[in-house]
DNA sequence: GTTCGCGCAAATATACATTTTTTGTTGCTT
DNA sequence: AAGCAACAAAAAATGTATATTTGCGCGAAC
């Protein structure tokens, strides 16, 4: 059929995107159109282009006559996301174990099989297993929530997912002291295939709160930590 | 003294995005770039930047080499679209009433007595007053949740009613029978500034499923009621 | 009747010009 | 002498024009 050559433009877009999830560009940072054409090896235009594309993700913000720059962090910020996401990833995962059948339930399966290979790899950010674990905990999330009929609420779930995973990557190796990731994955993958929709929600808010609460406690380069030097 | 220059870009954008509210341009229709150029008298980069935003706001989707096309619609779009807004307003609504001040009362006040004096000039679209009313009644309504402290909710909010906005200005004048749209809001704001919140969120969701029923029972141009959304 | 190839139209990418912002310097005032 | 203001130069973002690539359709050949 037609090969499918995904314009530069929207690679562009892809790298730049993993590339803030990452960190690679600190919160607030200035995106300088010429130093990412020489990193990307791209023209200004499909970099201005990718650039506000995520403006509408809420990753970059654009400020008219004077560039882009990374969406600061707070920790303000991650209370009110978590808050909102907690109910959003609730309400998906409700509907996706109503409706899903046994196809969704072997995909779970078979995620959780993906991530649990890695363990906890996630603990030593820069090693490309990190960047493989982040990618298949992504990837078993989407699996619970895929049998929601609604695709309004996963479109936003995504948008949010996307956001946390920000701040995930974001902090160092966090403290994860007398936490059991993979555990929390196995019940939660548990209680979803058997169908206790409630125990589900319950795993499920206190995994994401859980996660939360250790980046609010970790010494991640919050925006407000370093207002009192340049006052904006 | 910065004379706030708004980029030619923003500018584009904004019109683009009242032009695809307005449904100036139908659903599914190819949003060919030279056209619009001439249009807007902007050029073909200012275009594709404006259009690359629409895309994250799902207004417009890029189809890769083929370029950019108008969202389309569809029954189940709106019905999921409603579920989801319903479910977003009454959780704004309800932060709002806990938290606003006496400023946030005036502000509905003043917003809900603009929108009387217009009563139901919706009726005629077309008209230069249907343009006025629509741009007050997104002012009321945003007036009532402005007062949610979570920002996140707030941003989603906004999405969801930038959405059902577009599906209100697509049906011709809709049968409205029976309907005191004007009282609807009356009740609302009453019961909001009142703080009656279990009052107010009742109220707000008969408001959204009522508006969303009549427009389900129009003739909408509907697009086949194809499933052709992918919230990816 | 199907398939291959040529040509046109449109989207994408790049190079260039313009405008705006920022920064660094000079000179004047306190 | 130190600090502020105005000015000038440089850097960076915005906007335009142009070249390249890709997709689509028509027509001819097999």
């Amino acid at each position: 059929m037609t090969t499918v050559h995904k314009s530069l433009t929207a690679r562009t877009c892809d790298r730049l995107r993993m590339a803030v999830i990452e960190s690679r560009y600190a919160p607030g940072e200035r995106l300088r159109i010429e130093e990412i054409c020489r990193d990307l090896q791209a023209s200004s235009g499909a970099v201005r282009e990718a650039l506000s594309r995520l403006t509408a993700e809420g990753l970059v913000i654009a400020e008219p006559q004077r560039g882009f720059v990374v969406a600061p962090i707070s920790r303000r910020d991650l209370t009110d996301l978590t808050e909102v996401r907690i109910d959003i990833e609730l309400r998906c995962l409700h509907q996706s174990i109503l409706h899903g059948d046994m196809e969704w339930e072997a995909a779970i399966i078979a995620a959780r099989h993906r991530l649990g290979s890695l363990r906890n790899a996630f603990l030593t950010p820069g090693a490309p297993e990190a960047q493989t674990w982040h990618q298949l905990h992504a990837a078993f999330h989407d699996a619970l929530a895929a049998a929601c009929p609604n695709r309004w609420w996963l479109r936003l779930r995504q948008q949010l997912y996307v956001q946390s995973e920000r701040y995930r990557r974001l902090s160092g190796p966090a403290d994860e002291t007398g936490r059991d990731v993979h555990a929390e994955h196995e019940a939660l993958a548990e209680a979803v295939v058997g169908r206790d929709a409630a125990r589900a929600e319950t795993l499920m808010r206190d995994h994401l709160t859980r996660t939360t609460d250790i980046l609010l406690g970790s010494r991640m380069p919050f925006a407000e930590d370093a207002e009192a030097r340049s006052p904006a």
